[in-house]
DNA sequence: CTCGCATATTGACAACCTTCGATACATCAG
DNA sequence: CTGATGTATCGAAGGTTGTCAATATGCGAG
């Protein structure tokens, strides 16, 4: 076989190049946390409507959105309120959500297309 | 109680505001895909290194950097494959792993700051 | 072809995630 | 206080994920 090109080597291992450090573990960990809170199709959906809605939008209009069981909404909701994405507030009986304005942008960008 | 905003609502329920659709099942489908290929420490830290290093690297290089069994590496470097974020070539009997410049973007963008 | 090395795949297991029904909590109307 | 409604939490079932040891595959050297 041929050694690796010969501009990315100089004296070591035949298959190495060199390699940067990794994120560090805790702020890769972050990131994580953050991609997990959107790594569901459902999840992914109540942001958009809650990025496409300017103003916070009511738990019962999200229901309503989806096939799927109150508790389970509510499940969801949580989940992207731990990871720091979206909050809420009461106004009577109801809650409003809405993208923190924190993340939002990061989450409009990496939401948005590629 | 009283009525949410005034300006917010016009002859509906009375917690609900105008909402706007959500994104299509297929698209929040697709996000979600990328978004889970990318919850998970290890494969933020792996693509962290593919993008800082220009060049793609060799998977022992990679595999070195974090301490999981060579199979786990590989079945994270699978992940990512099937996500469409990353992509390899051989080169002898060495694979080297590069973000798929589709991706770079995107990637980059989602893993910068926030 | 056979051997040795780098990488991928398989099978198994524990941990976690999504979902639901049941239930609890919060708030307002009466 | 009591009842009705909106939302959150709990407990359990079923699927998915991350990890490893064992094994298979691909490739070059000899």
């Amino acid at each position: 076989m041929t050694k690796p090109t010969v501009e990315s080597i100089q004296e070591r291992a035949p298959c190495c190049t060199v390699t940067a450090p990794p994120l560090p573990e805790a702020a890769a960990g972050e990131r994580a946390r953050r991609f997990k809170a959107l790594a569901d199709p459902t999840r992914v959906q109540i942001v958009s409507v809650l990025l496409r809605n300017g103003d916070p939008v009511c738990v019962c209009d999200i229901t309503a959105l989806f096939p799927l069981g109150q508790p389970t909404v509510s499940y969801h909701l949580k989940v992207l309120r731990d990871a720091g994405l979206v909050d809420c507030h009461r106004r009577g009986p109801w809650c409003y959500y809405y993208v923190r304005p924190e993340a939002a942008g990061w989450v409009r960008a990496a939401l948005g297309s590629g």
